[in-house]
RNA sequence: GGGCGAUUAGCUCAGAGGUAGAGCACUACCUUGACACGGUAGGAGUCACUGGUUCGAUUCCAGUAUCGCCCA
């Protein structure tokens, strides 16, 4: 075994060893409580980043954990085919090529996308297995797929039969750059500097009422005028009482606008008069509606202003806002021009500003689906880790919209809706009747049923929003909609989603309304929500930014298993978004190689157990004889670190799990417990019989705490604990760490008082070698070394337990003395320190640095008069003695007298050096 | 505007009504028979601010400030 341990080549051999040996493809007709997670679909094309390997191992940790624990384990991968990344992405080729998505036509796109779906399709997959994720290879499913697919038709019938989607024409958020409609949750609102343009309409036919000629009324969006239908005004507003119903002429259009009155109007804002554009403006489309307003659209999709802009059309919608402006100030209309910060509307693919747009599309209604998780979540289904994401999604369900769900793309689920065609001459248009169907020929039917035997139809070019797929995730990746699917029988609902909160709305919510809908079910028993990995900076990282942190250069440096364990380590319990330390000139980054130095620490410890253990079997390790102290102190902690690893994993105390084993393997085990053996290990030349006794165990639990060590960590760090399972075990090369089974504890091993004395008794070790560090002694050299204390049983302790010390303090002697009988003013001279009840003496002999002992000592005494002062003064308050418990009181007794102990001894020791 | 979170050592974060903790970083010493990706020892903090409850608050409560996120 190499002294270092290099992850790089072992990582990739268990990923194969596991994959080939379908170690982690379960049969749902297998015994064990099932327990199934499905994982958040990357992107097909997408590459993996942070999130992914953050959100990985969250979830390759807790399906770890149960598989350990005996039950049987589904983890089904997949992708999603993000219709609107991948089309812009081909849309650019397409275009750098010289063409364009109208020239080559939808069947050869779709070609190409499927071309580019197999070619990079691979890449995230890939990356993910380097990861170590223990899931189900050979039943990764793609929401393309043909299963997923005949699913979402399913799922698109069934709800529009139930009248749960609808088509029709309303407003909504139009991204020119896609050339799309985007769902409410696929835009961002951003603040951005724009300006208030004020400007004025004149009362039509010149009159003048109440000595008013014109309304001035201000916007952010001057190119809208055109399509202004109404100026409105709040009714309570007297300035304008006697203006509501008369009409405004619209400059450059020169239509009549009537003055309305809405309570919505705000009195304060700018003048109080709004111009009203419903076809343009949500808020504006809700007045339309009230007061039965027509809605005028101006522009065309691509955002260019269309024939009822008059004569701005064919401008785009950012050089119309400014000839509007032109053109107002030269018919002296312009009032005034004000800067000012607004929210507007951004996509978030196509990163330009949507706009608000009439347009025909499909709709789901949300209501019905709403309503039926409010109840499950009101009896606490789904279950959200942590527990304050419950208020985010039951608010969101409360104040719900309804679904724009059609998108004018290519790539992703047709809509299964056909148009009967031979109704409005042959064309598609926004008032054709159609039938939605599974099939082309269950559509002709239905049409021919409706309209004739010669109907005609054409189905709908749209496809369906990306997250209508992923909606239907978790049951149509198990073989919905065969309701009797084995699978389906077995894994659903699923037990645990782990994903971040930016998509609780876009994908959990999704999922639970459609699960609710199709399965009548919550899709998952709980919802552990994570954090986002922000930057060395504390950022956001996203690829805008540029300031993503590659997982994969992390690996190749540390291994999967330090980066896994790094950000794992760093969840905190209440899910909050953790930080990276990374550096960016040397791509190096200080919270990996820790855990790097940990997977090392392992292998080291590792080693030094094989070095020391023999060949043979050695023995029956659930009964462990002729154990020390030292063996039933660790045995102890083992079994404490067990059952409390055990309930973190369970209750989502991932983060915590992690810092308990690290600090049990580093301190207990490795710089404790393994230093304690070392000379039970090597008994030398001719052993006695009793020291071959206490050579066997030690062996016997050195190798039982490591074995279980392995077992536990496993979750963590899944290819370096197979890799020294092995080695430690000699197990087959088909049996594997991940398949085998968490420890079960014996609670006898627990010896509380055990623990207290060990870590006094390490405290006293630690006071030596303090006090040899002061007096300056090379480590090679040894000292006699006197404990003195009142405790019997520390002193019983010490003295069963001084062999182990005298190597750990390099003591060449070592008294243990009684503090009633001892001589407390030695006539040598002595270094003195304390810990508790118990004085550690060490001779001055050989001392160099005086300077540093007396600065210490000075120390030491200011703090004990520190520590007098607080205690003391707490005694002598009545109330404090009357009223706080009389163990807190004792308690503060006791520490009151050790400070006093400490103050004494360090006066002297202080007037002694002098 | 409404809601949620954060504020503790140089950095990242735990914590609990009873004298402040860890990891990393830092300083000194040490190549000792597992490990220098290591060992031993050490330095380091008005627990954001102001009030209140309490014998006692960094911890509980109320408010303030700053930062971040979500929704309008």
């Amino acid at each position: 075994m190499p002294k270092i341990y290099d992850p790089v080549g072992t990582e990739s051999r268990w990923q194969s060893a596991w994959e080939e040996a379908r170690a982690f493809h379960p049969d749902p007709t297998a015994p064990g409580e099932s327990f199934s997670v499905i994982i958040p679909p990357p992107n097909v094309t997408g590459s993996l980043h942070m999130g992914h390997a953050f959100n990985t191992a969250l979830i390759d940790t807790l399906v770890r954990f149960q598989r350990l624990k005996g039950k049987n384990v589904l983890c089904l991968p997949g992708t999603d085919h993000a219709s609107i990344a991948v089309q812009t992405i081909l849309e650019k080729r397409l275009k750098s090529e010289g063409t364009s998505l109208e020239e080559v036509g939808r069947e050869a796109f779709l070609e190409l996308a499927w071309a580019w779906k197999d070619e990079s399709g691979g890449r995230i997959v890939d990356q993910l297995r380097r990861l170590g994720f223990s899931v189900d290879w050979e039943r990764q499913r793609f929401t393309l797929d043909e299963g997923l697919s005949a699913a979402v038709t399913e799922a698109f019938v069934r709800l529009y039969d139930q009248g749960l989607i609808y088509r029709g024409e309303y407003l909504v958020n139009w991204c020119p750059a896609s050339g799309s409609a985007v769902s409410d949750l696929e835009v961002e609102m951003k603040e951005v500097d724009g300006y208030l343009w004020h400007f004025r309409y004149p009362i039509t036919g010149g009159l003048s009422v109440d000595g008013i000629t014109h309304l001035e009324v201000a916007t952010t969006r001057p190119e809208t005028m055109v399509g202004d239908v109404a100026v409105a005004v709040n009714p309570s507003d007297q300035r304008y009482q006697n203006l509501v119903g008369k009409t405004l002429t619209l400059p450059f259009v020169g239509r009549e606008i009537p003055v309305i009155a809405d309570e919505h109007v705000d009195k304060e804002f700018g003048t109080g008069c709004v111009k009203v554009t419903p076809a343009h403006d949500p808020n504006d489309f809700a007045i339309g509606k009230r007061h039965h307003l027509p809605q005028i659209t101006v522009m065309h999709k691509d955002g260019k202003m269309n024939e009822h802009a008059g004569r701005f059309v064919g401008l785009d919608r950012f050089e119309a806002r400014d000839a509007v402006v032109k053109a107002l100030e030269e018919e002296g209309l312009l009032v005034k021009i004000e800067p000012y910060r607004h929210s507007v509307p951004f996509s978030d693919r196509g990163k330009v500003p949507v706009e608000p747009l009439l347009s025909t599309q499909w709709f789901v209604r949300m209501e019905t689906m709403a309503t039926y998780c409010r109840k499950c979540i009101d009896v606490g289904s789904p279950r959200f880790v942590p527990e304050r994401w419950e208020k985010v999604y039951r608010d969101w369900l409360i104040d719900i919209r309804d679904w724009c769900v059609s998108r004018q793309l290519w790539w992703g689920h047709r809509i299964p809706a056909w148009f009967v065609v031979s109704e409005t001459d042959g064309k598609v248009t926004d008032d054709s009747p159609f039938v939605v169907a599974r099939s082309e020929d269950e559509a002709l039917e239905k049409a021919k049923n409706q309209f004739g035997s010669s109907v005609e139809i054409q189905q709908d070019q749209d496809v369906l929003d990306t997250w209508f797929s992923s909606g239907l995730w978790p049951f149509s990746t198990l073989g919905w909609p065969d309701e009797k699917n084995k699978d389906l029988t077995c894994w659903f609902p699923t037990s645990t989603l782990v994903t971040g909160f930016d998509i609780i709305f876009f994908w959990v919510a999704r999922m639970t309304m459609m699960s609710g809908a199709f399965t009548g079910q919550m899709p998952f028993s709980d919802v552990y929500i994570h954090g986002l990995v922000r930057d060395e900076q504390n950022r956001k990282m996203s690829k805008s930014a540029g300031n993503g942190i590659d997982p994969l250069l992390l690996i190749e440096r540390y291994g999967s298993d330090a980066l896994r364990f790094a950000l794992v380590r760093e969840v905190a319990g209440a899910g909050q978004d953790i930080r990276l330390d990374y550096d960016r000139k040397n791509q190096t980054s200080l919270t990996v190689e820790a855990s790097r130095n940990f997977a090392n620490k392992l292998w080291n410890a590792t080693r030094f157990a094989l070095m020391n253990l023999p060949d043979e079997e050695i023995g029956d390790l659930e009964k462990i004889e002729n154990t020390q102290l030292a063996d039933q102190w660790i045995l102890s902690r083992l079994t404490r670190v067990i059952g409390e690893t055990e309930l973190r994993f369970q209750s989502y105390g991932l983060g915590e799990a992690a810092k308990g084993l690290y600090e049990f393997a580093w301190n207990d085990f490795c710089d404790w417990y393994l230093e304690l053996i070392k000379r039970r290990l090597n008994p030398g030349e001719s052993p006695t019989e009793a020291e071959l006794n206490d050579q066997r165990t030690a062996r016997q639990v050195l190798y039982k705490v490591l074995n279980q060590l392995l077992v536990m960590l496993h979750p963590l760090m899944p290819h370096l604990t197979e890799e020294l399972w092995h080695g430690l075990t000699g197990a087959s090369k088909e049996t594997f760490l991940s398949l085998q089974f968490w420890p079960e504890t014996d609670a006898s091993n627990l010896n509380d008082e055990l623990e207290e004395t060990f870590s006094q008794l390490f405290e006293a070790i630690r006071v030596v070698r303090n006090l040899r560090a002061i007096a300056g002694l090379k480590p090679s050299q040894g000292a006699p070394v006197r404990f003195v204390t009142s405790s019997a049983e520390l002193a019983e302790t010490l003295r069963k337990s001084s062999a182990d010390i005298k190597v750990l303090t390099r003591a060449n002697s070592l008294e243990v003395l009684d503090s009633s009988t001892a001589n407390l003013q030695p006539s040598q001279k002595v270094l003195a320190g304390v810990s508790g009840e118990l004085q550690v003496l060490l001779p001055i002999e050989g001392l160099v640095d005086f300077d540093s002992l007396r600065s210490r000592l000075e120390k030491d005494l200011a703090k004990a008069e520190k520590d007098i002062l607080v205690f003391s003064s707490r005694l002598a308050n009545s109330n404090f003695s009357k009223k706080a418990p009389p163990e807190v009181v004792a308690e503060c007794r006791a520490k009151l007298e050790e400070a006093e102990t400490q103050a004494d001894l360090a006066s002297k020791r202080l007037s002694d050096l002098i």
